[in-house]
DNA sequence: TATGAATGAGAATTCATTCAT
DNA sequence: TATGAATGAATTCTCATTCAT
């Protein structure tokens, strides 16, 4: 390579773009973590860009201003989890185990992205007004609900499932078990003097929720 | 009446109580409101003091600060919640009619009370802290886990219900099942692209969560 | 007095309201300083404070902001004008001297409040956007032009006076001719290269600005 | 041509220099505008960079500061109208007439480039500190003073003048009459409650002004 | 000559809280 | 018990200017 040779390398073009590309990640990561940890109302332009270790004044020249970048935020974060979830092959397996399926790999993802509960609930005491404004909303709708439609389908089918369930119910009913034991776990293990992310709470809860969603779906 | 005869009535003192009383209710609800609206972050004691129509000062006076108002708020609606379960006669009830009593309760009692969630939100965003510093986090266990258990105990002697159902779990799970759906209905009207708190919407996902919930805990 | 006495003097409600208002008044002189000479978009709220001596906060205790601000003090600057106004008898006096008398005030106002030149070109730049949204608007409409118009007429009936002179356009140009003088006193006394505000050149202009006005109105 | 073989022409030196020169004048006429809406304080570098269509650090390279931009515009200002005062052919008219002729051209001037008021006020604000670094102080003395005392000496002499009068004064006056209505038109228009700038408004004004300057120069 | 990225010093405004009565 | 006035420490956002290429 000609560059190893020449003292100071200009950069190529995609490697001058990436820069900025690299600071707006950066920036949005930040942002992500602080709005996770404090909320909207009590995230900090001076902490996200110390964590992000760039001038305070950058954030403003990529992002408009503290809603925009929270509404930024948001979208790659439905952005994320979206793509996770491309990779569930629900399809491939037998329509209990795909519920099943569902029920841990949402279980598992809140777990390990606690960031997408709090990100939830600001968006929502603002009254989602940020994804309205955003008009990506529909977009967002996962493909799950088509996925877990197939799914209720091919059981009813094959007499293993009940009919008349609605995939949007279930959906949200699974999304519901984890993301309130978990969002709220604070004040849970609080009141209930237990540790319950503890290792043992978390299997007894997951298997206890998925008992309950193929409780409620299997015929008999 | 010596009152009548002084320019400046000084009033007897339990009517000073009550007054004081008053007051202090009045910045309870005028707080709660504003935490409900806008979390702990976003709330504004100049808008508490407006609310509650009083000064900013008298807030202070019987009020450590905001954070302690916060806690105070908290309780206030631990004890109200708490206070709303005892009506629950849920002993007087076959198994099954007191569980689909019990998820209809917290239905009802979410929509009615929309700030419970906002508040339990804005608790766990900052870890609960307020509760552990509050020594009646033990307190504010419910009496209904007891209760709960006792149900299930009497269904699966009677042979309706399965056995080996964690109370807790069930009690977080039929919270939870409520708790998703209408504290994130704004970002799930948004992506489903329908009012989910429609009277039609309502009465679909009241009928759904009784179905999860039986449907798991009925043997059979 | 009873006050001498005791220690700790509760001040008489109208002294703790007078405190309110000396404070007002205090931040809107400084104001009025700050915005003379900086203009509106010069201007800095600290140095504001720092010249009254205040709290920047309490600023914005009594003014909702710079905009505001910058509104009351125009207001208060039109009042001003107008009260002096109020103290010239021109009615007492024959028309030409009523008329030389107007000039002579106008450029003695100008010259001992230059803060008002600069406000009102502030005002304009800003294309009297101010002066819009305060009612007053007409309110502020100079007495002077019903005063000018009689003037007029008398010295038109007694002959001394040409006919058809608009009240409105002399007085824009009565004005006008001392404004400029001072308002650009800067640039023209470096063009022509001489102080145009030394004693011997004020006096030049002002006899200059009599003979115009009156060559311009006497009949012959 | 040599310059379609080679990959990345370089322009010819001529070429380059005229589109310096071109961006020059571009960001020149942008500042103008910028500063004549907005003041000096008030002007943005970057929307004078937008409304140049040219890259903000573009204006620090031909321009040191802003500043200094300002300067350059105020001093292109004042080339500008000297150089349309070139075009006034005053010595080929009577006296009376080349008078007139004056008012008009100031009125009309001023009218065509409101930008020249604000850049005076913006200049006088800053008590014309731009003019006094620019050694060209003098130079901006317009020959007009010149052209004006040879036109009142004209006039003496052929008996329609009086005698005594100042050019300058009368350079003075002439421009103040036009300037005060047109500077604070916005002001005037809302005191008065009537648009000063319609046609009729217009041709009102420039009657008044030229009565007022004949008025008072004009022998008898 | 031209440009996108980056920055430090400020500027307006906000907010919880306290003073003084 | 009640209140209007006052404050200091943030906090968001702005702006002229410079870096690096």
């Amino acid at each position: 390579m000609t560059r190893s040779t020449t003292r100071e390398a200009t950069p190529a073009p995609e490697e001058r773009l990436r820069d900025a590309d690299r600071s707006q990640n950066t920036i949005l990561a930040a942002a992500r973590d602080e709005f996770a940890e404090y909320g909207l109302g009590g995230a900090r332009m001076d902490r996200i860009a110390e964590r992000a270790a760039l001038n305070k004044r950058l954030i403003y020249y990529y992002f408009e201003d503290k809603e925009t970048l929270f509404q930024a935020v948001l979208e790659q974060s439905y952005r994320d989890i979206r793509e996770a979830e491309q990779q569930l092959n629900l399809l491939e397996l037998a329509p209990a185990d795909a519920l099943r399926r569902l029920v841990e790999f949402t279980w598992a993802y809140y777990l390990e992205h606690p960031e997408f509960l709090t990100l939830l609930n600001s968006a929502n005491l603002h009254k989602a007004r940020h994804l309205q404004e955003s008009r990506k909303a529909r977009e967002l709708n996962s493909p799950l609900i088509e996925m877990l439609a197939g799914i209720l389908e091919r059981g009813r089918r094959d007499g293993t499932f009940r009919g008349g369930v609605d995939p949007m119910q279930l959906y949200i009913s699974i999304a519901g078990l984890s993301y309130f034991y978990l969002s709220n776990n604070h004040t849970l293990s609080a009141i209930f003097g237990r540790d319950l992310l503890s290792a043992k709470a978390r299997q007894e809860r997951l298997t206890h929720m998925c008992d309950v969603i193929l409780g409620y779906v299997l015929r008999n």
